[in-house]
DNA sequence: ATTTTAACCTAACAAATGTTTGTTTAAGGC
DNA sequence: GCCTTAAACAAACATTTGTTAGGTTAAAAT
């Protein structure tokens, strides 16, 4: 009985970040050629969707290679484990949120501390908002087992947020024990923004002008110019 | 027949809310009569307990059971299943949060509504950092697969979160346009608060003064007394 | 033409999962 | 004493899970 090809995956039943990639564009070298390592990319956005829309214990290596358009198990050519995948998109989430706030605090006014931290919180904004997924998933996704994967996770985190504890810090503030308190408020505000932001609404730059200016009123007390 | 008791799971590995109660203590009608449903107490505690822990998905029956001091099965006979659990956690949850926000805004002055704000963020936090699983997983978990579900509890936050939107529009402001923003500024702080509060730190109620403060500053226009 | 190798598939594994079913225990009412 | 019933157990169920092992394809190197 049974065993009549039961299971036939083939390809996503519903293709979710972009599983349409080999059609018949065979131009010169990207459909046919999938010599270099652009598949491992597609895994790893695969995983980065999954995580952000189930979280990482409600995903599993068959929606993630469903999504890549391979098999579970062909995942494993390209990371070692489930847990090397979030790790992954955690690392790469990283590196593409703290390069945003990079670029925006370089150009921002060097002498207008309130505008580099408002770029700043832009920037964080967007990529948490409009940016792709890994950004919420460095974010959000902190599973509670396996503490040793966990601790390496908020270390990349708490890495990334050194960057606004300099901007806060940075501010004249009439009291400077304030500073802790303005990044906690800002900083947690943004990483909350994603349960009430839509994109029909107010822009990241215009969300990151609302909070900074509510906190800022006339706290500063240099800067006459 | 048979009957070596291979499982004996008996009391949880790690008694984890507070497994210890029907020890010795038969005084008149506690650990001697289960007849009163205190035992779905329990089971609920647990749950809440593990759901905050390790998220909903993360979490098995077993572990609820094994915390409750039963098998997993056995907790079929106090709830249907597993999104049922999730379910009647978030109703406890919702219900002790909002009870001890309103308690609190009723201790404030009346005429004094940054300070009637202040209480409520108190509570708030109160509910959130120091109280008990249920508000942390209201907060928390919103598992995406399951749709109704995840409706249903969104609603019960929404209902809840109500308060804080009149609150914040009974504030003396010189841009009514501004309670909104305030509103999102203030709650999401404070829904993020669980990353970085340590109980050996900041109160719940020195938390709520710090973050009311900073955005009054001298936004208030009426209230000369 | 042959070999190599990146990339993937097929097929399964053992363990864990939510849930169901039938049975047992013990307390309370009659 | 018997009967009812709340509350739990024991044992399985059908899937689903992460992961592995070996086979297959086609492009690149020799």
């Amino acid at each position: 009985m049974d065993g009549q090809a039961a299971t036939k995956p083939e390809n996503g039943t519903d293709s979710a970040p972009d599983a349409g990639a080999n059609k018949s564009a065979e131009n010169s070298a990207e459909a046919v050629r999938p010599r270099g390592n652009n598949r491992r990319e597609r895994v790893l956005d695969a995983a980065a969707y999954r995580f952000r829309r189930q979280g990482y214990a409600a995903t599993t290596m068959r929606d993630i290679g469903g999504d890549a358009g391979m098999l579970a198990g062909s995942l494993y050519y390209h990371f070692k484990s489930k847990n090397a995948l979030l790790l992954a998109v955690h690392e790469e989430g990283v590196r593409r949120i703290a390069g945003a706030v990079d670029a925006a605090v370089a150009d921002a006014d060097p002498s207008d501390p309130w505008q580099r931290l408002e770029y700043a919180l832009a920037a964080h904004l967007q990529s948490l908002l409009d940016g792709g997924d890994y950004a919420q998933v460095v974010i959000r996704d902190l599973p509670a087992d396996e503490p040793e994967l966990r601790t390496e996770l908020i270390r990349l985190r708490d890495e990334y947020e050194q960057r606004f504890r300099h901007l806060v810090e940075a501010l004249p503030l009439a009291n400077e024990k304030d500073a802790g308190w303005i990044r906690l408020l800002l900083l947690g505000a943004a990483n909350w923004s994603n349960t009430w932001y839509r994109p029909d609404g107010a822009t990241p730059a215009e969300i990151a002008g609302h909070f900074v200016r509510l906190i800022r009123n006339d706290k500063s007390m240099g800067i006459t110019t």
